[in-house]
RNA sequence: CGGGGCGUGGCGCAGCCCGGCUAGCGCGCUUGCAUGGGGUGCAAGAGGUCGGAGGUUCAAAUCCUCUCGCCCCGACCA
């Protein structure tokens, strides 16, 4: 319960956003090292942003399935790059039933291997093509520094697995997941994010393009959001995953992977949250609007309750995630701050004086105090409290996407780009040579994020080096 | 792994340097009464053996030795 007052977010955001997560009973430190527990509150939240994107995988022809946590050492060591990738953080299997193994298992960090292995005994024929398959599950990685939602050892996600007949195919495959992804994002989570593609340097282990979704947090930080991989043949290489095409010859596919994990919820925290609490956006929210009676005698709490019984029925027929708080050990006050701290998008206040005059009174969760109250009929309230809740979700992402505008910034050189990353995002040109990279991440410790679909192909100067280049990218610190 | 800090009721801490009454405080929790339109008040309660092991001493949360664990900063990361 919230019992304290939050720090604030310009004090010290970090140690808001940890108080954050706790107050709004979303999640818990676990006993075990770097991981979290979800608590009910989080998991509602989570089991909403789950059954959107699964429902948006089901319609583009993908199927759900689950494969073991546990995978074999060794298959980790078939592909180069990714067993680089992956070994510093695998968890490993020693021992089972009081004997040391002989074959080690890793705990999954991802899940490529075990399913690409998998794939190659089900892939005989281009008729078995594509293999459209989505895992959901969690994943563990032995991460040096963790943060609730943010980075847990162990974190939820579902992990798309597809394999193909062509390049173009899959491809085609990794970008359709993009874009479900990035419509998540604006039309759900409320988050504007940019589609791009990775530098060399930042693309997933294994892969031939990595594809992101990245968004700029309060802080002005960057967090990928989701990416969507597109692999070639180099997984379907180490793990012999062959077909024979129409014309009868041996062809290895083309494979992809894609994910967005439990983070999101650390994201939709850091971009809407203020110093009252969570904001989540009323598509998400597990509760879109919360009934707080209020009333001192018990006359008056009769006929309080008469009208707020009735409005709670109206309200949860029209389909509208509603919550009665009718604890009478807490002060109305008390319970204000407590659902604003858990980011009820409406709050719906009935009193004795709104019995009277018809009325109830209704408050906003992303303008918080007398700005965001107002006074309305009880007649027709179902949907006027929908009304509400889409001009919230609009708010929030209008909100958002100005301020993303607002702080990203194209530098006229290098020395304007170092000022610019200190504290926002670049947007240059960029000669896309790991060497022009790694000068930025020297000086400024800002990576590179993403770059850009969609940009006009348009002749420009890399702010780094000088050379001619074609594409912008986003620079900025990550987190 | 390198640098800092910390383990005392559920949570946050004081006490330790200069051993000694029944180990304190705030929050939370329980019960009752009042309160209730922006974090409510009063009263009465429950709850710890001081991270663990060993040692010194008449006496250890406090001193000594060993050990376990956690947090923060850096390298790595969805």
């Amino acid at each position: 319960m919230a019992e304290e007052k939050l720090t604030k977010r310009a004090e010290d955001f970090s140690e808001w956003y940890n108080q954050l997560v706790l107050k709004a009973d979303l999640a818990d430190y676990a006993p075990v090292r770097g991981c979290m527990v979800v608590k009910p509150y989080g998991w509602a939240l989570w089991e909403n942003i789950t059954s959107w994107l699964d429902a948006e995988f089901k319609k583009t022809g993908h199927v759900n399935a689950a494969f073991p946590t546990l995978i074999p050492l060794s298959f980790f060591e078939k592909e180069k790059e990714h067993v680089e990738g992956f070994a510093p953080e695998l968890a490993v299997v020693t021992h089972g039933g009081g004997q040391e193994l002989e074959e080690k298992l890793a705990v999954r960090p991802t899940s490529e291997t075990i399913i690409g292995h998998m794939y190659s005994k089900w892939i005989k024929s281009w008729r078995d093509l594509p293999i459209l398959i989505v895992q959901w599950g969690s994943v563990l990685r032995w991460e040096l520094r963790t943060k609730l939602f943010l980075r847990t050892a162990e974190f939820y996600w579902h992990e798309g697995h597809t394999a193909h007949a062509s390049a173009a195919e899959a491809k085609e495959e990794m970008y359709r997941i993009l874009d479900i992804y990035e419509r998540f994002c604006f039309e759900q989570a409320a988050i504007p994010v940019i589609k791009g593609t990775k530098s060399e340097t930042e693309r997933f282990a294994g892969a031939h393009t990595t594809t992101s979704i990245e968004a700029m947090m309060w802080d002005k930080r960057a967090l990928q959001s989701g990416t969507s991989h597109y692999f070639s043949t180099n997984f379907a290489k180490a793990f012999e995953i062959q077909f024979l095409n129409r014309e009868n010859t041996l062809q290895y596919c083309e494979t992809t992977s894609w994910a967005i994990s439990s983070r999101i919820i650390g994201a939709m925290i850091m971009v809407h949250g203020d110093d009252q609490g969570l904001v989540l956006p009323p598509r998400l929210a597990p509760i879109q609007a919360v009934i707080v009676p209020i009333h001192k005698t018990d006359a008056d709490k009769t006929r309080v309750m008469e009208v707020a019984d009735r409005v709670f029925m109206e309200l949860k027929s029209a389909g509208i995630r509603i919550k009665m708080d009718d604890r009478d050990n807490v002060s109305s006050g008390f319970k204000f701050n407590d659902w604003e701290m858990r980011g009820v998008p409406v709050r719906v206040e009935i009193g004795p004086k709104d019995v009277e005059k018809g009325s109830v009174a209704l408050a906003r969760r992303d303008k918080p105090g007398r700005e965001g109250k107002s006074f309305v009929s009880q007649t027709d309230l179902a949907s006027t409290v929908n009304a509400l809740l889409v001009e919230i979700q609009d708010s929030l992402l209008k909100r958002a996407t100005e301020y993303r505008d607002a702080n990203i910034h194209e530098p006229k050189d290098y020395e304007d780009l170092k000022r610019i990353v200190a504290d926002s995002w670049a947007f240059s040109y960029w000669c896309e040579s790991k060497e022009c990279e790694t000068k930025v991440k020297e000086d400024t410790k800002a990576t590179t994020r993403n770059i850009p679909l969609d940009q006009p192909e348009e002749e420009g100067i890399c702010i780094v080096c000088g050379k001619p280049s074609k594409r912008k990218v986003y620079f900025a610190k990550a987190y």
